[in-house]
DNA sequence: TTTTCATTCAACAAACTTATTGAATAAGAA
DNA sequence: TTCTTATTCAATAAGTTTGTTGAATGAAAA
């Protein structure tokens, strides 16, 4: 093997990586993963995918090294490989943010119209949170929640708000948070709330950056 | 536009960076211009791509806003977009030497077979270039280490070594670089170098990385 | 053992991506 | 203006990726 061809398949070997990351419905189901592992119902469920369709592409992020399994009774559950591929989808969305003006336009258009969205920042969280100031809410999905979820964060998922929200508080600010920035649900529970005359905010982005700046998170114990 | 449509139109945004990123003779193009801009005739001949091959490949990087052009007479000249990119290229770059473990094997193999490769840190060769015990050469093009290089580096290069050999110290470690880890010029110097007898040693990465470690360099001023 | 059911596989058509060719464009030099 | 030449474009054929369907696996439960 010459140098010419060694490098190339240097090169093709890195690209298998790349490849594996080059598809919208890849990318949601990485972001999804963000938050924990499920099973492949899960996930078509929640990336709108038919369930060989999510097993296909799941198999490709596994050939690639992106995400590992593991058997629970009769589920698979896929998760992250480690926190490198975290970091690079990171990477990854910021560069996308930065470098793709429609990104931000569509962002800003859907917060807009859904009302002026009123974000918080997370260090405003943080402290407001200290001074118990904030009645804070996960609408992710319970099993997101029960995974790992913001300390002193309680669970309303964004499914069943409507019933629900006779429990807010009418007296403080509520701030709703999901997955990272974006993930809609979250803005779907300020608007809601907002409508029934509720003080509510969203946290700017979400529970995975949350945790990528290391701070406070707890499990609920089963 | 409902939450789903948005949703799955905000991924196919996002995967339009990723899609730029999943081609091997693109990453290769991305490795060189992180070296700095060149004309499209150049990263042809460089990347061992036909001019109208090559063209359309940076069509792909600069439509997904990775890369941008200058033109300067005759010659259009690429370049990155800004930092983030590299940035982006490098947690890339390290996710699939993690996550590849015929990336390694290969590079190994490849540094076994042209004698056994020997490496020095960027901070050891820092100090040694301090007392002045190194004689360092950049065997990138000449092109290439006009755009800047490692201070007190002098310019060899990789194509005028064997015609050059004998300005080389005897009595002293010399150390090559070229522009990263996967540029094997430096490789096949230092192979060629100690064939002749000389002390010669590989900069572990190269000169891309010691640029974002933020470590002195010079350009040549024209 | 047999049944159940989450997941994967296999085959296919439709939609993209890629390299190659040779011609077109358009900026600078003569 | 005409010539030169770096770059891009357009057309095509070969190769790859994607989503769909329905059937096959194979581990756990009954």
């Amino acid at each position: 093997m010459d140098t010419r061809e060694f490098k190339s398949s240097l090169y093709k070997q890195l690209a298998k990586v790349t490849k594996a990351l080059s598809n919208s419905h890849r990318l949601e189901i990485l972001d999804l993963l963000a938050q924990g592992s499920f099973s492949v119902e899960y996930i078509a469920e929640h990336a709108n995918l038919s369930v060989a369709n999510a097993s296909q592409h799941l198999q490709v992020l596994k050939k690639s090294g992106l995400v590992d399994t593991v058997r629970d009774g009769k589920y698979i559950y896929y998760e992250l490989f480690d926190e490198r591929v975290l970091k690079t989808w990171r990477a990854l969305r910021q560069l996308g943010f930065s470098r793709n003006h429609e990104i931000n336009e569509l962002l800003e258009d859907y917060r807009k119209r859904k009302d002026q969205m009123n974000l918080m920042s997370s260090d405003e969280l943080l402290q407001k949170l200290k001074k118990n100031e904030v009645y804070l809410i996960d609408v992710r999905p319970e099993e997101e929640y029960n995974l790992g979820h913001i300390k002193q964060a309680g669970s309303l998922p964004h499914k069943e708000l409507r019933e629900r929200m006779q429990e807010l508080p009418t007296d403080r600010e509520i701030v709703a948070y999901c997955r990272g920035p974006l993930c809609l649900m979250a803005d779907e529970a300020i608007s809601m709330m907002r409508k029934e005359g509720l003080n509510a905010f969203r946290l700017e982005n979400g529970f995975s950056d949350w945790l990528a700046e290391k701070k406070p998170v707890e499990t609920t114990v089963k």
